[in-house]
DNA sequence: ATAAAAATTTAGATTACTCTAAAAATTAAT
DNA sequence: ATTAATTTTTAGAGTAATCTAAATTTTTAT
């Protein structure tokens, strides 16, 4: 498998989420950043392989094996950015294009060795779970933050935006996967909402409340 | 700066140490398992970039900037042979093929923090000395075991032949870095030797001899 | 139901790297 | 010093991945 077949093969993988019967072509092209018709000669050469299901026009699925791929170049990409964070001092949004690059390096042991010098973490740095060795991941039952009520209380889980922008400015406001947050209040006016995080009160806009994750307590 | 970029600049920069003035086309070929003309290719490519010099027919040397990049490959390198080795339970006959592909890893951060996880180590696995950020290496006097003679005692500093073979047989010999050693007995006959390793007696063959550096004490 | 718009595929070209085979330059041998 | 052997380079071609532009299919709108 090529550099470039592994990328198109993860791309299709998260795009599954959204477009459970058949990922676009154009979605595909978009979110690689590349033409449509380079992605229509890659998914033909991807079929040839078995690795996709593809009919003309109609988008494309992962077969079991490309989805067993696909999985774990993402348990390998999760596994590097727990890595970076917590034994190379990396920030949370600071991971992601080196591991981008670190996902594609191949030896069964290294990764094996490696979930094991990280104690086996199940999520990473963003809250997302690391699919096992057979490509399973423990789904857990998430909301936003924006869905709870008043008194609701829950753990940070995970983010929604993992751009840059957004995880330094939950840095600022000492948000963290972990974090205990409590409802106190929330304005009907604008959706901002008061939350207890760890303790400590503070107001989050209606945006910053879409986009982090919470696990009901 | 591509793989295959990468790749001839360490071949060159190791094949310097045989060949100061111009390593030849054929000599790179060799190594690097590929044909001539693919080399001559590639040797005009790193001449426009400035990283080699070249005059045809006249054999290749690296100009400061190729060499400083070279060496910092190397650096990468030998710096994720100790990960592997220290930190992720690998043997040291094991890390070449992986290492090789984390040599390749872009990012500096990444690096140096790395180095300053590992201690900042200066040898390899191998006992090679991992070159500084500004491409320095520590230069250590380091002979042959096969260079030594009755009663001279010394510390095993590196080997010569990294193969998996040698290294495993090292291995049940018990002989690693670090230890020390002391000649017994040298046999004019075929240049066999008994030595001390780590106090414990036994006969090493003239081969075996040849391709373990000592530090002399 | 048909035309317009959008999405997708095909055709043909480009770049990077590699190869084989032939040509040219260098080195070695007598 | 000339020839033979070796080394190196050039020429031409192939593969993988990408692109642009044109053609085709599907979807949407009226």
């Amino acid at each position: 498998m090529t550099l470039s077949e592994e990328n198109y093969l993860k791309a299709i993988y998260h795009l599954s989420r959204d477009y459970e019967d058949g990922v676009p072509t154009n979605a595909i092209a978009e979110r690689m950043e590349t033409k449509a018709s380079s992605v229509t000669d890659m998914l033909k050469k991807l079929s040839e392989k078995k690795l996709v299901l593809y009919k003309k026009y109609q988008g494309v699925t992962l077969t079991r094996e490309g989805h067993l791929y696909a999985a774990r170049i993402v348990r390998k990409h999760r596994l590097w950015e727990v890595f970076l964070v917590k034994k190379l001092n990396f920030a949370w949004d600071e991971v992601h294009d080196v591991a981008e690059q670190l996902e594609h390096i191949k030896s069964e042991k290294l990764i094996e060795e490696l979930d094991k010098f990280l104690e086996h973490p199940d999520r990473d740095p963003h809250g997302d779970p690391i699919p096992d060795r057979e490509g399973n991941i423990k789904t857990l039952s998430k909301i936003t933050l924006s869905a709870c009520q008043k008194n609701d209380k829950g753990i940070c889980v995970g983010v929604a935006d993992t751009s840059s922008e957004f995880l330094k400015y939950l840095d600022k406001l000492h948000i963290g996967l972990g974090n205990t947050i409590e409802v106190i209040s929330k304005e009907p006016f604008d959706q901002s909402m008061s939350i207890f995080n760890n303790g400590r009160e503070l107001t989050v806009s209606a945006i910053v409340a879409q986009n982090i994750y919470i696990q009901k307590l």
